[in-house]
RNA sequence: GGGCGAUUAGCUCAGCUGGGAGAGCGCUACCCUUACAAGGUAGAUGUCGGCGGUUCGAUCCCGUCAUCGCCCACCA
């Protein structure tokens, strides 16, 4: 460090240094320490070829703040990145990309040229967010780095799927999936978003055949009738039960279907006829199952409708549904239409209507692990930050379904399950390629053409990147150290995707829990509360706010918005607030920087009240710091050293400081410049975690030499011997009365230059005695030349203005004219608002009740609280009735 | 339809097992005081969403209503 320091501190360089130094110097990775106990955090894997958002920014804040912290505390940590290959978004990219340079689609090339085209893609930008991560301090140990797609990763993943088929947990079926006409490929029932839509409730007549009734029955989706199957109705209802095995005439395509009676029909509901359409409709498919009914397909995998659409094949299901509308109406068996607001099923990626579509996929059997996984949390195996996340939770896992694994994606993980082509065996292999079918030993076989769920990897994530299943793997990389892991950080929106599959799988495959606990945090959103999106523009870079503000402002930000809450409303104002904030630090250890070659390594025994003081105030701040982070209530931690270091330290201790520094008293000097250096030290090393660059700039000027970096440093832990509640109840009084003072100087215009003297009157003697050890300070802070110190029953000045607080009252003789009106005003205001809290506690003492059911410590502070109290008013209206006189 | 959460100073939010409300930002006034104008000193502001209940005492517990969020759900 440079012996003139700036005014301003300047994060540019400083951050590139420090991230340099500490990368280049292997300080990520992991160490044994004196707790010789590991701590891991598993990095949720970014996008690939994602950009860092805010809601990353505070993931690798928060995340990184603990790593540093149990660094610090001497933990063998792992911070441990990765990058997930996020199957349908990166694939959505490079299709984009393909239609643009050469208007081509994946159809028109092969499987092997689409993926050498999506490596490329990964190749290109698959780098960029790690290095976002970098400018944001992330102390992560990049040798560990892991990509979901990576031959490892598909090793575990193909072991997993393996032991599940094997188990018979993963089965293939004819199942009813949400479709996506967009991406062409079913999508999980958590992929669906359900939006509001305004529809319409379309009442057509069904004949019944031989017979001239007609079956009113009430639809969303006429269109979706060229696939009924049956007529429902309920047993119990009287209007229609007598039809049950009767046959209904599907219109339009005149198809004779059974009426069928079924629970599942709301008799209130509706006309109390229900379509029944299995191959389009979640519950109708059901029903089917019931009843044994044909499943008819009318769409094709674009959305349209296939030849079961008659006239209307080639449509869109929104274009059909018009003209099967207008048709009915030509039959005349259009009954009337209503408007209705419902929710349908949107693709979470694509943003299209979902179709409900019955197709041969695969899926996973959840029930037994879905089990065990709320019973890690019933059991405390596993325990969420804050605890009210685990409903949320529990609701997924308690009513598991049918968990469908395959996607009709090129980008992802293939699923292995081979066929043989001669005898027609199945199996699935943990071999890349198979030298055989297992049965009859042929080479010609196929591979299933699908992909698995982006999820399925990710839910072995935390095994996976500590080297599972490989046993040599799993020893290199520390598999026995670090899982399970410690603490899972991530946002509420993935409880289900993510947290549920790995507490299954991790159960499962390594039979215990991936992390024993799991930090919700809050959503980052914009000033005005909503959410950061492209489409209102509102997002905010974070690689831009750490240009404008630097990454400890960012950081320290983020943290202090973070704790047990839902939403941080994200003000780039705030980041300048808290860039204020780290701008003070930079120039609190300019004033101490000149004094350090004074400083003692040892704290001094003799220390004075006002460093017995400040030192209390450093302990007590190191305790809720300690306690705070291991509760993730980082706005706890912040704002505890906020205004530790900002009022206690700054405000106060180094203003008192001025007064020492600047006497001829070498041994006072030499002990302050100890202290303040003593203070200076744990409070970059508190403040670490949270802001890493300044601190640690700062503390390779405040290090000895044989000391590591501050990275490496110990964390301040709290200490019953440096607990000086004396002092610290003493230094309260004595900053009241300073304040004070400069109120009473600033209600009568004194400039601030001008000094004053000063008279207080006391009956506390441990006080009179603080304030005369004192007196330098106070004549210092308040700008007074001299200071009387008095019993209250000494004289009080003549012509003079008064200012009373519950122990002391001070007295500001003045030479010039005194406007009495305006000081009794004053007073009086003082005596109204003193009374009024006088009367509460009052009120209080003289109610026989709390005196007799109140706990006796409250009973004695309120007593304590009314005499102060009461001594202030006297104070006051002696005051009053003087200058009255 | 079910569930969860919120409602506290102009704004964003703390407030642990009930003893009478805090922070940051913003705002006002005065100050370039030799660490810092990205600063200093001082100051103002709250029927703690409404109504009931429990209690000696409620921002905190219970009930209820209102408003706003979010999540889940197959409602034809």
């Amino acid at each position: 460090m440079s012996q003139e320091l700036a005014t301003t501190y300047d994060p540019k360089d400083v951050e590139k240094k420090w991230y340099k130094t500490w990368e280049e110097g292997k300080y990520f990775a992991p160490k044994k320490g004196k707790q010789n106990e590991g701590y891991c955090i598993i990095m949720p894997p970014p996008n690939v070829t994602g950009i860092l958002h805010a809601g990353h920014a505070l993931d690798i804040t928060t995340q990184d703040a603990l790593i540093r912290f149990k660094r610090m505390k001497g933990y063998e940590t792992l911070f441990l990145p990765g990058m997930d290959h996020a199957g349908i978004s990166t694939q959505a990219k490079v299709e984009k990309k393909l239609w643009e340079e050469r208007k081509l689609t994946k159809h028109d090339i092969s499987r092997e040229e689409f993926l050498e085209e999506t490596w490329k893609w990964k190749e290109e930008y698959g780098g960029n967010i790690a290095n976002q991560q970098k400018v944001m301090g992330a102390s992560c140990d990049w040798d560990y780095s892991m990509f979901t797609l990576d031959p490892e990763a598909n090793e575990a993943v193909r072991k997993a799927f393996v032991d599940l088929y094997n188990e018979g947990l993963i089965y293939q079926s004819d199942y009813i999936v949400n479709w996506d006409p967009e991406l062409q490929s079913a999508i999980s029932d958590a992929e669906v978003i359900h939006e509001e839509v305004t529809g319409a409730f379309y009442h057509i007549h069904y004949k019944v055949a031989d017979s001239d009734i007609l079956l009113e029955v009430a639809t969303t989706r006429p269109e979706t009738l060229l696939g009924d199957t049956a007529v429902a109705v309920n047993p119990n209802d009287e209007r229609f039960n007598h039809l049950i095995g009767k046959k209904a005439i599907v219109p339009i395509c005149n198809r004779e279907v059974p009426i069928v009676g079924d629970e599942h029909v709301d008799i209130e509901k509706g006309t109390g006829c229900l379509k029944v359409t299995p191959g389009h409709d979640f519950n109708d498919f059901e029903i089917g199952k019931r009843h044994n009914l044909e499943i008819i397909n009318i769409l094709n995998k674009d959305g349209t409708l296939n030849e079961h659409g008659l006239e209307f094949e080639g449509l869109t299901c929104k274009k059909a549904r018009n003209k099967v509308v207008a048709k009915l109406k030509e039959l005349e068996l259009f009954v009337k239409e209503e408007k209705h607001k419902h929710q349908v099923g949107h693709g979470e990626r694509s943003g299209v209507v979902i179709e409900p579509m019955v197709s041969k996929q695969w899926f996973v059997n959840t029930d037994d692990m879905a089990k065990a996984s709320v019973d890690a949390v019933e059991t405390d195996k596993m325990r969420f930050y804050p605890k009210g996340w685990e409903n949320t939770y529990f609701s997924y896992q308690r009513n598991p379904r049918n968990w469908c694994i395959s996607r009709q994606l090129l980008w992802g993980h293939r699923i292995p399950v081979f066929t043989c082509k001669s005898c027609d065996h199945q199996w699935a292999d943990e071999g890349v390629e198979p030298s055989g079918c297992p049965k009859c030993s042929t080479k010609d076989y196929s591979q299933d053409p699908d992909v698995l769920d982006t999820w399925f990897s990710s839910g072995l994530w935390p095994m996976t990147t500590l080297g599972w299943p490989n046993k040599e793997r799993m020893e290199q990389r520390g598999f026995t150290t670090f899982y399970p892991t410690s603490v899972l950080v991530t946002g509420f929106d993935i409880i289900f995707f993510w947290v549920a599959r790995m507490m299954m799988m991790g159960e499962k495959f390594a039979g215990k829990v991936p992390f024993h606990k799991t930090y919700i945090h809050a959503i980052v959103r914009d000033k005005q509360g909503r959410k950061m999106s492209k489409s209102l523009g509102n997002g905010i870079d974070p690689i831009e706010m750490v240009d404008t503000y630097g990454a400890d402002a960012f950081r320290f930000t983020l943290a202090a918005g973070s704790g047990y809450n839902r939403g941080i409303n994200l003000d780039t104002e705030r980041i300048g607030g808290y860039r204020n904030f780290i701008n003070k630090i930079w120039n609190a250890y300019r004033f101490i920087q000149p004094h350090l070659s004074l400083a003692e390594d040892d704290l001094p025994t003799d220390l004075d009240n006002q460093e017995k003081w400040i030192l209390s105030e450093l302990n007590s701040t190191a305790k809720i710091m300690n306690e705070s982070i291991e509760d993730f209530r980082f706005d706890d931690s912040c704002s505890a050293l906020y205004s530790f270091i900002y009022d206690s330290f700054c405000s106060w201790f180094i203003e008192l400081s001025k007064n020492t520094l600047s006497s001829d008293d070498q041994g006072a000097k030499t002990r302050r410049a100890t202290v303040l250096k003593y203070c200076f030290r744990d409070i970059v090393a508190l403040l670490h975690p949270f802001a890493p660059f300044i601190t640690e700039e700062l503390w390779s000027d405040l290090k000895n030499e044989n000391e590591d970096l501050l990275i490496s440093y110990d964390y301040p832990e709290y200490s019953e011997a440096m607990n000086y509640s004396e002092e610290q109840e003493n230094m309260n009084k004595f900053i009241e009365i300073v304040s004070n003072t400069r109120f009473l100087r600033q209600s009568v215009n004194i400039k601030p230059k001008e000094e004053v003297s000063l008279q207080l009157f006391s009956d506390e003697d441990k006080l009179i005695t603080f304030l005369n050890e004192n007196i330098d300070g106070i004549k210092g802070l308040a700008k007074a030349k001299d200071v009387l110190i008095n019993k209250k029953s000494e004289a009080r000045p003549e012509k003079s203005i008064m200012k009373a607080t519950t122990h002391t009252e001070i007295f500001l003789p003045l030479d010039g004219v005194i406007d009495l009106e305006e000081q009794i005003k004053r007073l009086e205001k003082d005596l109204t608002k003193s009374q009024k809290e006088y009367e509460k506690y009052d009120k209080k003492l003289s109610n026989e009740k709390f005196i007799a059911n109140a706990k006796p410590e409250v009973v004695a502070e309120v007593k304590e609280k009314a005499n102060e109290l009461k001594e202030q008013i006297d104070s006051i209206n002696d005051r009053i009735k003087n200058f009255k006189s």
